[in-house]
Parts: structure tokens; C-alpha cells; sequence
RNA sequence: GCAGUCGUCGCAUAGCCUGGUAUUGCGCCGGAUUUGAAAUCCGGUGUCCCCGUGACUCGGGAGUUCAAAUCUCUCCGACUGCGCCA
């Protein structure tokens, strides 16, 4: 959510980003006219409570002296006063919630780096790491594979829960854990602190951290108890600072969170989404910040550095994409993803998305730095970004590192956390 | 799950029974004093607005009342004991 201020004082800041999005501004001007209209109302309202508890203040006094006319008339005057300030009251209200929740719908001011476009097909390529893998033998798709091999079971998976769910067996879950374990001691050694949080969230804190429209397309809601389950370990993470004032010398927080994230996918089709690639639960290795506001530029590098440098040890193809205007939801302020090479698919695909959401996030939260229990402390930047996420880091390695039989050779780096296993091997049952 | 105790400004605390301006200490910020520091003293230190002799604020919400931190209901959270359990 943005500051308020800015549409006070910096109006034009947002109808420009809104220009370059290509979206009109009606409503930059209603949450305008929303927040004048609060504020008179405010005003006025202020002013009765004024008169109410000046009047008030005298029954005591009457009571006491015994002059139970004057308590009288002064009762009907503040009864008065008392019915106009709660109609008053209503309206200011809900000219307030009304201006918020249009606010809430209006999307982060970007960086001046993003290119504009239409959609995905905007985005431009960063970088290219390392080069297309070339096959002795036509090469497998990963549902073949996973098939072949009885590493998924999405069947049985399916009667006991619903489609897209799974049971991943032997070697493959084995790689999955080695991911995890892999994943988090190189962020370690980089100074992210380890944390596991609750997967589920209430409905305050996810506020905070999302855009309104997931909670009908993307989270799970858990009744009757009204939380939502978690779609990435960066929603809790961010969401546990609501409310504070950071001390400035602890920034930036650099953490590295592990967990299962689930999402309903509402409205997602098409057969290259077929086997494991999008699913309702899996689990994601997510580096998260907590920064000062001049920093958080440098730590988005920081951030995609660290990707880089681990999806290279791995030996994976991909190109770094830096996301369009049309591409971009409304939290972010500027985006890299990486997307690996998928021979089955002949195309690159999405396996990690890295952003800055400045304040917008902390707006909400109300997540502050500098001297806790002083007034006006200056509002924090968070940042996210997928270390990995490990369904989709599978399909990556399975679909590059297949050998000519249909089993898997593992990456270097993974060896170690394999027991020094250098080939998956298929599960002896289906 | 049951029972009891409790939730007050960054932390710690008083006020609640008996309704009428939210107390004090610590920390922090600014100032005075000092060669400098410590100590001491003074002021500040929740939110909002049109910045005032303004409004709001005592875990959240609702109610009673002219008036609620204070009384009532409800939800949430913490602690203790019992029960259950990986």
C-alpha cells in the first residue's frame, strides 16, 4: 500500500507510474476525494466531541451543587450532540475504509529500470547463464521421466486429496530434501539466519503482505479458525515484524526461510503445467530482507547474486528476465526472474522471482526502523527472492541432467547430501 | 479441552474494587551544568487532523452511561495447574 502522503503531497509521482503502466488514473482521484472527504469529516466530527465533552464536564459540577436543573439541561444538550456525532461518525468511517481499500488496490511505484510492455512477452533478458545442454539421444520430458522412473504419484495422490497434488518417492524425494539441505547452508554461509515459520497466517497479516485478489485465486483458507494457509515462506516472514520498530543496527535482517507453500491455482490450465511443475504444495527456500530504504537497491542485487551463484553451482541453463510493467503484479517495484531451459518444452521457464517491494509491504505492516518508542520512525524496505523452489528445481534437473536410460545424474554440489549417491535410481514400486 | 491468574505508551510499573485530564521508573532524544565525561537538574519521548485551550488511545470488538483503563458481554493472546497428544 502506498503512503498516504503521497497522494496528498506527490500525486502526480503515481499518476505518472500509472502512465507508464498504461492504467487510467480514476482511481488515483477517488482515494483523492475519498481522503478530502475523510478529512472534513474528521474535522467536523473533531469538533462536536469538543463541544460534547466541554458541555459534559459541567454535570459533575451541577450534580454536586445540587443545581439539578442546570444537570438537566446540560444532559439534553450533550444528548444531543452525542446522536449527531455518531451519524458523523459512521460517515467518517467509511469514507476512510472505503479510501483504504482503494489504495490498497493501487500497485507500487516502479523502478525506473523496468521496461514497459504488455505482458510477459515484454520482459527483457538480462543475462544468460551458462549454455544449453545437447543430447547424444532425443531427450525425455520430466513427466516421462517421473513416470518411468515411479518417482510421482499423482494418482493416488488425487484420491486422497485432489489433482495436483503428489507423493514423491525414493530418489526424487531424496534430491528434494538434498535441495533443501543444500539450499539453506549456502545462504548460511552468507549470513542468512535460518527460520521456519507457522504456514498458516490470519487474515491482518496477510493483508499486509499481498495483493487482495489471492485471497480468492491463490491461498487456501483454513476454517474455522479464518487463517490462510502460507503461498511462500516470504509472506510470514515479512508479516513477523508487523507492528515494530526495528533498532536501525540489527539492518539489514538478512533470513533464509524454508516451508511448504500452498496455492489453489484458480484458473490455471494448459498441458505444459502437467506433472509436478505447478502444484497446490511444495517447498521453497526463500531469502528474505528487512532494509533502510538507501540500501534496498543494492541488497536487490545482493539478492539476485546469491541466485545466480547458486543455480550456476548447480549447472543449470537459464537466462535472468527482467519483468515488464505488464508483467508486474502490484507489489513489487521491480523484478528479475530466472528461467531454466526445459528441452521437453523447448523453452525457458520460470523457477525463480526475485523483488524489491520497497516500502509497500512495510506501509501496511507498519514495520519501522531506528529508536523504538520514538515517534515517526521512517518505514522499512522489504525484499524477497526464491532460492529455490524445489518441484520446479526437479523438473530443472531432471529435464537437463538426464542420462540416455531415463535415470538421473545429480548435480556435484548434491552429491554430498546424497550420501555421495551420483545417479537416481528408479522406485521398485507403483 | 477444563479451571484459575493476567494483558496499561519501547521495557517495567500505578490506577480498576468505589466510572470524571493515564502514574512513576528505566531506556532514548534535546538542553543546562562541566575542560571532557559521570552524576545532577530541566524539557521531550503513542496515533490522527485543518496543529489547537483540538480529537482519539489502556490486547481486539460490542454494550451500559452525559462520561469507561475502571462496570457487563464476547473474541484473541500469555502464564500456571489438570487432561490429551507427535
Amino acid at each position: 500500500m502506498l503512503d498516504i502522503n503521497l497522494f496528498r503531497e506527490h500525486a502526480d509521482m503515481i499518476r505518472a507510474d500509472h502512465d507508464k503502466r498504461g492504467l487510467p488514473h480514476d482511481r488515483i482521484e477517488e482515494v483523492i476525494a475519498l481522503d478530502q472527504t475523510w478529512r472534513n469529516h474528521l474535522h467536523e466530527t473533531d469538533q462536536l466531541r469538543r463541544e460534547k465533552n466541554e458541555a459534559a464536564r459541567g454535570i459533575g459540577a451541577a450534580k454536586k451543587s445540587g443545581n439539578q436543573e442546570e444537570a438537566q439541561r446540560i444532559l439534553a444538550q450533550v444528548a444531543d450532540l452525542g446522536q449527531r456525532i455518531s451519524d458523523l461518525e459512521s460517515m467518517t468511517n467509511e469514507a476512510m475504509s472505503a479510501r483504504d481499500r482503494l489504495r490498497m488496490s493501487i500497485p507500487n511505484i516502479l523502478h525506473s529500470d523496468v521496461p514497459k510492455g504488455e505482458d510477459e512477452s515484454g520482459n527483457t533478458v538480462h543475462a544468460v547463464h551458462g549454455t544449453k545442454p545437447s543430447f547424444a539421444f532425443e531427450p525425455r520430458t520430466h513427466n516421462a521421466l517421473i513416470e518411468m522412473n515411479k518417482w510421482v504419484d499423482l494418482k493416488r495422490a488425487a484420491k486422497i486429496t485432489g489433482s495436483r497434488f503428489y507423493f514423491l518417492k525414493g530418489d526424487l524425494a531424496r534430491l528434494e530434501f538434498a535441495l533443501q539441505q543444500y539450499a539453506v547452508d549456502f545462504l548460511r554461509q552468507r549470513e542468512y539466519t535460518f527460520v521456519q515459520p507457522p504456514v498458516m497466517m490470519n487474515r491482518a497479516a496477510y493483508e499486509g503482505v499481498t495483493d487482495l485478489g489471492d485471497f480468492e485465486t491463490v491461498m487456501y483458507g483454513v476454517e474455522p479458525d479464518a487463517y490462510y494457509m502460507i503461498a511462500t515462506s516470504e509472506h510470514p516472514l515479512t508479516a513477523m515484524f508487523m507492528d515494530e520498530t526495528i533498532p536501525e543496527e540489527t539492518l539489514p535482517l538478512r533470513m533464509v526461510g524454508v516451508s511448504q507453500c500452498f496455492r489453489r491455482e484458480v484458473g490455471s490450465h494448459g498441458q505444459s503445467d502437467m506433472g509436478i511443475w505447478r502444484v497446490h504444495q511444495f517447498t521453497k527456500i526463500e531469502q528474505i530482507i528487512i532494509a533502510r530504504p538507501e540500501d534496498s537497491w543494492a541488497l536487490h542485487e545482493e539478492l539476485l547474486q546469491n541466485c545466480t551463484d547458486l543455480w550456476d553451482s548447480l549447472g543449470i541453463h537459464y537466462e535472468i528476465v527482467n519483468i515488464c510493467t505488464g508483467d508486474m503484479g502490484t507489489v513489487a517495484a521491480k523484478k528479475y526472474d530466472l528461467e531454466a531451459w526445459i528441452p521437453g518444452a523447448n523453452q525457458y521457464k520460470e523457477i525463480v522471482s526475485c523483488s524489491n517491494c520497497t516500502d509497500y509491504q512495510a506501509n501496511r505492516l507498519s514495520i519501522r526502523y531506528g529508536q523504538p518508542g520514538h515517534p515517526n520512525q521512517p518505514i522499512v524496505h522489504t525484499l524477497n527472492s526464491t532460492a529455490v523452489a524445489t518441484s520446479r528445481a526437479l523438473v530443472a534437473i531432471m529435464e537437463q541432467y538426464q542420462l540416455e536410460d531415463g535415470r538421473i545424474a545429480v548435480p556435484e554440489v548434491l552429491q554430498p547430501h546424497m550420501g555421495g549417491q551420483t545417479v537416481l535410481e528408479p522406485c521398485n514400486w507403483g
